[in-house]
DNA sequence: CAGCATCCAAAACGATACTG
DNA sequence: CAGTATCGTTTTGGATGCTG
């Protein structure tokens, strides 16, 4: 508690509280459902955009990148024709995995 | 995955995923940082507003009365002069301790 | 003390159209 | 396919001043 926020040189906030770190990293509701996905395995863009209903591109761009800034997916590109895209987690991104599984222990439980 | 959302007569969200419906019941941001003060015991309104640095009472009196809304938290009034009112968990709030415990975990492991 | 009301700025998001 | 660009709407929330 009191915990302090400040700015760095790149303007963003530099959170010292736990909490506010994940929520920080994590960004938005939309990334919450990425994990979602992604903890069932690699994904591509398109997979995403069905298996998450009512996001739309912009929205689930801004969000993987987010992602992708904060070291919690992978964007591997494979250069065939069309492109290919996949979204994987990194080990900081699988670590989440247990915070998303008691929201859904909590979630069946309570909903 | 391809869970449905469906509007009720309420124009309220009715989530069919467990994800969903967690994010929908704190709600914000701010909530979470309300229930990591909760989670320490009973609460006034200028405790809460002191402890989490940089909320308004607007944004703290919105979280609360939806949190309220949504049987997290119980608002008791005591007819006093000036008044006083503590907030304090249900046991569906205090359920959700598991899940703030493993975001200070991983915040603690990660940030 | 514990808010509510008002106003306003900023951010998030949805829809749509277009591109390498 | 995997986005980007643009536009407009909605939501969020900070600032301020007032009240029982």
């Amino acid at each position: 508690m009191g915990e302090q926020s400040i700015e760095n040189q790149d303007s963003e906030l530099v959170v010292e509280c736990s909490i506010e770190k994940v929520l920080d990293v994590i960004g938005s509701k939309w990334s919450f459902l990425i994990l979602r996905e992604l903890f069932c395995g690699v994904k591509r863009f398109s997979e995403l955009q069905r298996a998450i209903q009512g996001v739309s591109p912009k929205a689930l761009t801004d969000a993987l990148r987010h992602l992708e800034k904060h070291d919690i997916v992978i964007r591997t590109v494979y250069p065939t024709v069309p492109v290919k895209v996949e979204y994987s987690l990194t080990e900081k991104g699988q670590d989440l995995h247990t915070i998303i599984k008691e929201m859904k222990y909590w979630g069946a439980k309570w909903g």
